[in-house]
DNA sequence: GCCAACGTTGGC
DNA sequence: GCCAACGTTGGC
């Protein structure tokens, strides 16, 4: 099992949104490492970190699984949408996406700042310097770190 | 293939 | 709202 952590902006989509649809598909991605990460590196029973960003308080803000196989991003077909891509074709999709399932939503978010605030963090993947990119992995020994502090 | 210009991300 | 850092685009 891997784990990934996943950023949304909790204006669009928020692990509010996650709990009450229950399983969403992770539509909108369009950045290739992310997407491949997807396609190529996901597996059902993943587990994820929902991390809320581009607001009031970055973080953590609960937990969801992967549950589904890697399967085109609808968005990229329809004229007009936002994610919209000219470029892709049925036959040829350029966007995978994921579904993932909400597990469960903290009480308090484990804010950017408490994380960038652990040493033992400073490894995480998506704390360096310069790094946008919405999904990547994090490790066996930062999730045990990580846990104590999610509640 | 280079690289300038542009658009986006996301913390602050 | 600012702006650093990055990714993408497209002319050449």
């Amino acid at each position: 099992m891997s784990i990934w952590l996943m950023k949304s902006e909790p204006s669009e989509y928020s692990i509010d949104h996650l709990q009450s649809d229950g399983t969403s598909s992770w539509f909108g991605v369009r950045n290739y490492q992310a997407r491949n990460y997807m396609r190529d590196s996901m597996n059902i029973w993943d587990r994820v970190l929902f991390y809320h960003s581009n607001c009031k308080t970055p973080g953590i803000a609960g937990l969801a699984e992967v549950a589904s196989l890697p399967h085109p991003d609808i968005t990229q077909f329809i004229p007009g949408d936002k994610h919209y891509d000219p470029k892709s074709t049925q036959l040829k999709p350029i966007w995978q996406c994921v579904d993932v399932r909400f597990v469960q939503k903290f009480w308090e978010i484990v804010s950017l700042a408490s994380i960038r605030s652990t040493s033992w963090l400073e490894s995480m993947k998506f704390l360096q310097k310069g790094s946008r990119l919405s999904i990547t992995p994090v490790t066996e020994a930062e999730y045990q770190i990580l846990e104590p502090m999610f509640h």
